[in-house]
DNA sequence: AACGGAGTCAACCGCCGCACC
DNA sequence: GGGTGCGGCGGTTGACTCCGT
């Protein structure tokens, strides 16, 4: 526990790494690979511990990084990504090849928290900043304690939640939320379910957390139940609906493997009674693979070579400064939304939630359930909403 | 030119989970 | 089962740069 052996020793150099100890470095790595890191230092001939050396190699020595100012897409895709993952920035990082997760942590840190607060989007909940404020209004000052917590940092998450209490391969990769987050969810649902359909019950879970998605009037949100089942909420009005596709990058980070879907649009289903889609990819091995991987997952399995665009109200309500901020926003929300860098993976799923869906997609419905049959070539969530679902949730498989 | 605040970024710190003994 | 070593991760720090005054 606490520190590496390594660094207790004595005369090992700390802070910025000269050109000559880059240079040993990566003329050890090269030609040796790094092995045990902890040997490294002492075979490359270096006053350092392990883990600057790994950290050096990794940040900085890498020959795959990718040098420069992160793109526009870049930044998109790590503000998308941060709404489904929070902090996780090394599976962030695993989305954007050729950057680091220090790179990347220290972007949003620097710079994209600023210009989404400057949107009016609070970059911890992804919420427009008056419905947070609103919603923190809300809260009833029993809860305040939490909310100051959650609310302040996406960095808290988790804190003094049940499932901090798992192990790690018992969570999931949605728990990125906070329980203010869980709070205001809580409130839109409530806000935007009228029938008996919702019930509360289905999304307060003690074991995970969930995100709620919010770009200007769009509402919508992926919870997790304590039965291991996580839920799409979809936008809160038909015009939102009309507006918005689901990233599947989302999904990618959501499903990672041995995913389960099932319909709960009519609340007298149980959950046995719900048909299933499941994954073919039952090695639970895969259960904790990185988001690289698990696109390799919708790719092997979905048949989904690469992820689609988020879309999300084009005519969000978003406070704006300027003209030009104005546009800004605007081509931030219609910019699509594609993993990969290869031209060829900029090709996928676009549709919009209330689209047709085309028949080869295997995503079927019907009455009471709505299921995928393997395997399905799109992620396709069209026909949920064109039956008028309240509720389109996802269930992990056991194997988890 | 000098100063100070803000922004950037590399590196460190502390913790966790896992594997091994 | 407990101790230890190690890799990995996210949060934080501090040096450096930039920019406005």
């Amino acid at each position: 526990m606490g520190r590496h052996s390594c660094c207790y020793k004595q005369k090992l150099r700390k802070g910025l790494w000269s050109p000559e100890e880059d240079e040993k470095l990566l003329d050890y790595i090269t030609k040796h690979g790094h092995g045990c890191w902890s040997s490294v230092p002492k075979l490359a001939g270096l006053q350092r511990c392990g883990k600057s050396c790994r950290l050096r190699w990794i940040n900085y020595l890498r020959p795959d990084l990718k040098r420069g100012a992160f793109s526009q897409e870049e930044e998109n895709m790590i503000i998308e990504l941060h709404a489904v993952l929070g902090n996780r920035w090394s599976q962030i990082a695993a989305q954007l090849p050729g950057r680091t997760d220090n790179e990347i942590k220290n972007l949003w840190n620097s710079c994209l928290k600023k210009k989404l607060r400057q949107r009016s989007i609070d970059p911890n909940t992804h919420k427009p900043l008056s419905e947070v404020e609103k919603d923190k209004d809300m809260l009833p000052s029993t809860d305040k304690t939490n909310q100051k917590a959650s609310l302040g940092s996406n960095e808290v998450s988790l804190v003094d939640h049940p499932a901090k209490a798992l192990p790690s391969s018992e969570r999931y990769p949605l728990e990125v939320s906070t329980s203010s987050t869980q709070e205001l969810f809580l409130d839109r649902f409530g806000a935007t379910c009228h029938d008996n359909s919702c019930r509360p019950s289905d999304v307060v879970g003690p074991y995970f957390s969930f995100h709620h998605f919010n770009y200007g009037t769009t509402n919508m949100g992926l919870s997790a139940n304590p039965n291991a089942s996580l839920s799409f909420i979809p936008p809160s009005t038909s015009s939102d609906v009309n507006n918005s596709t689901i990233s599947s990058s989302m999904l990618h980070s959501i499903f990672p493997t041995h995913v389960k879907l099932q319909s709960n649009d009519n609340p007298s289903i149980s959950s046995d009674a719900v048909q299933n889609w499941e994954s073919n990819n039952t090695n639970k091995s895969n259960a904790s693979m990185q988001f690289q991987s698990s696109t390799n997952f919708l790719e092997n399995t979905w048949g989904v070579a690469e992820s689609a665009k988020v879309n999300i109200n084009k005519d969000a309500q978003v406070p704006l400064q300027t003209e030009q901020e104005d546009l800004k926003w605007s081509e931030y929300l219609n910019t699509p939304f594609i993993l990969g860098n290869t031209p060829e993976n900029q090709i996928q799923t676009s549709q919009s939630i209330y689209s047709e869906v085309k028949p080869e997609t295997g995503f079927i419905t019907d009455e009471s359930c709505t299921s995928w049959h393997h395997p399905p070539p799109a992620f396709q969530l069209s026909d949920v909403y064109s039956k008028n679902l309240q509720r389109f949730s996802v269930t992990f498989g056991q194997t988890l």
